[in-house]
DNA sequence: AGCTTTTTGTACTATCTGGTTAAAACAATT
DNA sequence: AATTGTTTTAACCAGATAGTACAAAAAGCT
């Protein structure tokens, strides 16, 4: 829409509208996923940015809609991280695995995105964009499952029967509870599965775990 | 700490302050749930007790005290739920089997301690009781599970190295996911996963996962 | 009867909240 | 130069918020 122009952008001072805007939604979305929808603050929010809490209503009218693309960007960014992973040239397992591993390591470097989900999920999911958007951003990460999952088949190493939404649903479980209830899981069991040894320990347990699932 | 003394509570307006407290309790359990700690409203939740706003003070002092004895007695209640399923009798598969299938269905039946838990873990558990009165709370389900482990691993059905604790974490991370992620995963892949007959083939999913996970 | 605990009711407040207003300066496009 | 979109500043507001003050009655206990 805005296009910058080729001006020479040494001077901080410049107006540079695609920057503030990003600048706010940093913030945003740090504030939101510490806070959540409720406890955050425009008024903090607005301290913590660059710019001033005029150029949040400015750009983004109010605190939900703010909210809403928040989300939204948080989504769009974690899917494309996800299809970093290139698994076409490892036999079906090796990809299974791989696919597993990624996951878990993704989910874990990205807690903020957890938060976010979490805190949608206790908004019943209200603030979610349009559905077939949502679906749309998503549906990548089932269809390389999927892929995966017929070439082993196929080739006879998995067991046929098994529902593909089903088996994306067990994987992320265990990838997003990780990270989502570390904090009274340790409380009640300790901190073992939390250090960096325990974390590459238990990777590997849900690996194994969806191997064996799908073991013919 | 107080006897309501032998009296005949025929009228409804008699005096009786653990049902005040509890139907406090009860009420905030449902708002804190509902709206999460900074959502939640105390003039709500004063609105739908049978008593007044100035009784919630009087008794719990302030919305975190209130909101620390509601996640305590969320916590202890779901646990001693839990100590309801018998499965002495049964085989090491099928007992295993059959905490599985007992641990979805008890979190699927219980929405409300899983947002409890979910907003706690946004708050990074800081409103959690003492460590070691949580632990207490929460040992049991691992004694448990450790029991029937070993049982299976004496009778050679199970194979030996697994941690209890990772065992747990796994069981817990797909049954938990289940409720607490049920708005976006829908919203992403559909809600067929969630319908009575979806949730009842995931619950025997789940199962044969982790019996796989563990067999010999 | 006298004392303590529990309960009700209402009005109140200091602070915070999301959101607004107004005016002006600045930058870029035409 | 005129126009349009962007940015800054700072004061302002109406409503909501957690929590309190004050008063007084009712219930139970000894």
């Amino acid at each position: 829409m805005n296009k910058p122009a080729t001006s020479n952008s040494t001077s901080a001072k410049k107006r540079n509208p695609e920057a503030v805007k990003a600048n706010i939604l940093r913030v945003a979305t740090e504030e939101f996923a510490t806070s959540g929808y409720a406890g955050a603050r425009v008024n903090v929010i607005a301290e913590k940015t660059d710019t001033s809490k005029r150029m949040i209503y400015y750009y983004f009218g109010d605190k939900k809609e703010l909210y809403r693309t928040v989300l939204e960007a948080a989504y769009r960014d974690i899917r494309l991280g996800e299809q970093q992973l290139r698994l076409n040239d490892l036999n079906p397992e090796q990809a299974l695995r791989s696919l597993v591993a990624f996951t878990f390591e993704h989910q874990r470097n990205n807690p903020q995105f957890i938060r976010l989900v979490m805190i949608e999920n206790i908004h019943e999911g209200r603030n979610l964009i349009a559905k077939e958007a949502f679906e749309e951003v998503n549906n990548p990460a089932i269809d390389r499952l999927g892929e995966i999952y017929q070439r082993g088949v196929e080739e006879g190493v998995f067991r046929s029967g098994i529902s593909v939404i089903e088996l994306h649903w067990l994987i992320s479980s265990a990838c997003f509870f990780n990270n989502s209830n570390r904090s009274t899981f340790s409380a009640a069991f300790g901190n073992d599965l939390f250090t960096a040894e325990g974390q590459a320990h238990l990777n590997a347990q849900v690996q194994e775990m969806i191997l064996r699932f799908v073991a013919n």
